[in-house]
DNA sequence: CTGCAAAAGCAAGCGGGTTTGCTTTAGGAT
DNA sequence: ATCCTAAAGCAAACCCGCTTGCTTTTGCAG
């Protein structure tokens, strides 16, 4: 039987902080035994649960990852859009989401299958546009939101260029075409 | 004195060409005994040169990814940039070209500086752009060349989704505003 | 409260990545 | 053609990350 509760939960939480906080510190190459060390946790548990430093990573990332912008519900495109991008680009001027995300990248693989992360995040676009869509307001595609607005947010960070405070509302302007 | 001819040319070489097999053929983790046994080439070797498996991974990759897509003068804006979106489009659907856009990203540290590799590339767009200037074209700026043409392409490479052929003739027709 | 088993801790051993001092090779200059 | 030295090769030792069999702890169910 699975146990999540407790001490599992615990071990887990210890272990994702620890992750982080050594990325952020520059530790960008730690390897587990240091990981569990500054959490307090033996390597073996470690290993035991993950299994190797890329599938940590992946988990740690993922998991933080999802914890942050979420997609409002305003009753306009535009509102709900914007709130989400602006979530984007606070998490993506800061430095653990910006570790977070570099991280997410360096442990994808060239596999086949599209990002777990991904898929959600764009279920709950395509919720939020199609609302808008019964509403009668014209809304532009899935693909077309990333290409506008995330792919951009995304880059700067990845190519160390400055996220600029605002670049998320120009951008969502730049996608619904209001100058 | 600095010999950059003869068989330090040859080493190095062999060594980016192991690296970027690897890679591709998934063996992503390789450790360098693994890199130099690939390219004919004593470990010793590798180790003084390039340090660790970071800074070699990084200099095959900037090394690789500069000799694609140059940008053209052919005397329109909207042909200079698909020409060079193209060559980007056809690298990024090219296992080679994706494994090194990843192997760059994965290897970048969060440090200050902005990347070297993007600096050049920027300053080739600038060209192109003030080529346009000066024949009384409208140009955009080298901000939006990138969100609207590199963010998109590179962004589906790192997140695994599809590059269809006809992305860049997409992308650029979007910047030029020619629906 | 008691018992069961999942998960964490412990310790020892293995294996391979990395380092280091030295030797050998081969550009490039005189 | 010859010399000089940067760069590559070699071998041995070291370090440390990882694995494994076992013990201990502790959720959680009855």
């Amino acid at each position: 039987m699975t146990r999540p509760g407790g001490r599992s939960a615990r071990v887990r939480d210890a272990v994702h902080d620890a992750v982080v906080d050594l990325l952020v510190i520059g530790e960008i190459n730690a390897a587990i035994p240091k990981i569990a060390e500054k959490a307090g946790v033996n390597p073996t548990s470690v290993y035991r649960r993950w299994g190797n430093r890329e599938q940590l990573l992946l988990d740690a990332a993922v998991t933080r990852l999802r914890e942050t912008s979420p997609i409002p519900d305003t009753g306009s495109l535009h509102d709900d859009l914007l709130g989400w991008a602006e979530g984007v680009e606070r998490s993506m001027r800061d430095p653990r989401g910006q570790i977070l995300l570099r991280a997410l990248v360096a442990t994808l693989g060239p596999e086949k299958e599209p990002l777990e992360h991904l898929r959600a995040r764009g279920e709950d676009l395509q919720a939020a546009l199609d609302r808008a869509t019964a509403r009668g307001e014209p809304a532009p595609s899935v693909e077309d939101v990333l290409d506008f607005i995330l792919a951009p947010l995304y880059l700067r960070v990845l190519f160390r260029r400055p996220v600029e405070p605002g670049t998320a509302a120009k951008l969502v302007d730049r996608l619904l075409k209001v100058p």
